[in-house]
DNA sequence: AAGGTCCCCAACCGCTTGTCA
DNA sequence: CTGACAAGCGGTTGGGGACCT
């Protein structure tokens, strides 16, 4: 059976797979005889057997006069991020303010790049939360040993002076109802251990000119 | 040295949008 | 208005090289 793709040519036939040398010769001279688009047609008449649409692919992405190579500068990076933040994963609108760079480019770019640290931030958040969580089974383990010794003396109330830990005993044999009033903020405790520990993490990762631009874009925020 | 894992990037796929008869 | 086709876009995949164990 043979299936029909998006630009209305049949499936069999089509070269796939990376492009030769001959190929981007070929594409080369054809766009540079008859201009761009009419892509399907740049497929039929070029003697490439390849479809309109990786034929299109290919020039915009690689053959295009113009492109620029290699590594982005700190500059375009700090571009991406800037315009990510506005547009999100519009990569043709933000390839248009970085000449000589493609979306295809800047999507891998940032998927790479940005991505990672997306997901350490991720880690650390889970840490956070399981630290949270073992912080609060710590306490409630260390509130049970306190109110099985509170309730030797005394099965009334008990508390503590103001602004420190404070808890209600009503009934001894209830967990539920024996949970204190006031913990101690655990929060406050992760954000002192986070500057060096726990969120240390995405600054390791970043790059100085990363930094650079997200404390600059802070800045102006 | 060899096998495994990670990273980068070219290319493909499917969906959406634009255009025209 | 509608359907067909062309073109564009964003997400995803897979190959190959670099790096690690």
């Amino acid at each position: 059976m043979t299936r029909m793709l998006g630009w209305g040519m049949p499936e069999q036939g089509w070269r796939k797979g990376p492009w030769t040398p001959e190929e981007d010769k070929l594409l080369s001279e054809y766009v540079s005889l008859h201009g761009e688009g009419r892509w399907s047609s740049v497929a039929r008449s070029s003697g490439l057997n390849r479809s309109g649409k990786s034929c299109r692919l290919r020039w915009v992405n690689y053959l295009r006069p113009g492109l620029k190579r290699g590594q982005l500068t700190p500059q375009e990076e700090g571009i991406i991020i800037e315009l990510h933040a506005i547009w999100g994963n519009k990569w043709s609108t933000i390839a248009k303010y970085l000449p000589g760079r493609t979306d295809n480019e800047i999507k891998n770019y940032w998927r790479t790049h940005f991505k990672k640290k997306e997901k350490s931030t991720q880690k650390q958040e889970k840490r956070k939360h399981q630290l949270q969580l073992q912080q609060q089974q710590q306490q409630e383990y260390d509130m049970k040993n306190v109110l099985s010794q509170a309730a030797e003396t005394s099965s009334e109330k008990m508390s503590e002076s103001e602004g420190r830990q404070q808890m209600v005993l009503t009934n001894p044999n209830s967990e539920e109802q024996c949970m204190p009033v006031m913990y101690q903020d655990v929060a406050s405790w992760l954000d002192t251990v986070g500057d060096d520990g726990i969120s240390g993490g995405l600054w390791n990762l970043a790059d100085d000119y990363t930094v650079a631009w997200i404390r600059q874009l802070c800045a102006t925020n």
